[in-house]
DNA sequence: CTACAACCTGTAGTAACTACAGGTTCAAGA
DNA sequence: TCTTGAACCTGTAGTTACTACAGGTTGTAG
């Protein structure tokens, strides 16, 4: 209604977060507690809406929110700049590390789908392989 | 006691599993019911052993429980060795997108990583980027 | 026979949402 | 002004794959 109040179904649909998850993100208060109409709708503004987005950027870059929470306070000038670059760079050496395991189930995958020769027989190959190995 | 029953502390200890997770097991049904002692102990043989080395072991390549358990029917010898192939490669593939994601995650992390230069002004570069981006 | 380790059941918690049910408010058209 | 229905509200339960209790029973070694 007022200048820049947007409802939460139109911040849910400008940024593609479920309004579920908006409600979600405010009940373990990542999200600051927003003004409510008359009725009691919410009301979001641009520091919220911007705060929204700032979260689902770090989530889609593997933060949890609990980290999350923490490179707010960074924003919120609670913390140093250090911190941010300590949680990138765990952040950075988790992701080689999840990248190293997904290769080598990878290769091994790929090993075990070499031994399934597609016929239909009662027993599978790679079924064995997978109960001796 | 009888030749071949172990305790599910046995068990667990020889797997690695928790005691836990193999009363987990039992109660999705993807392990069958143990016998009992007399006083209501499960025992266990060989057999649900087996089965739940073959468990893990799928776990640890990524497969779902829900997957395992068409594995299982398969090895019971209730669908064909294709069931397996299709699974495996459907795997395969979700494992390789997830590599290629992780390597852009790593990418952008690491950019972002460059921009913070370790002082302590109130204004974190990174944090920054991550608000406009 | 007594300790006490090992077991039992059942419930609740974890992460990060999603999906209802059952009720209220808002806004546009008649 | 009234009505209708979309959009909102709260609160609870479900998802995956476990883990962690609490409070009680059984097994076994000394």
């Amino acid at each position: 209604m007022s200048d820049n109040q947007i409802t939460i179904g139109r911040l849910s649909n400008s940024t593609g977060v479920n309004i579920e998850t908006i409600r979600y993100y405010e009940k373990i208060g990542i999200l600051p507690i927003p003004h409510r109409s008359a009725g009691g709708h919410r009301l979001y503004n641009r520091f919220e809406s911007d705060r929204l987005k700032f979260i689902r950027r770090c989530r889609k870059l593997g933060f949890s929110l609990d980290e999350v929470r923490t490179l707010l306070r960074v924003g919120d000038d609670q913390f140093s700049c250090d911190t941010v670059k300590k949680i990138t760079e765990n952040q950075i050496k988790s992701i080689r590390t999840r990248i190293r395991d997904l290769r080598k189930l990878e290769k091994r995958l790929v090993e075990l789908a070499d031994q399934c020769n597609t016929n239909d027989n009662t027993s599978c190959p790679m079924i064995n392989a997978l109960y001796q190995s």
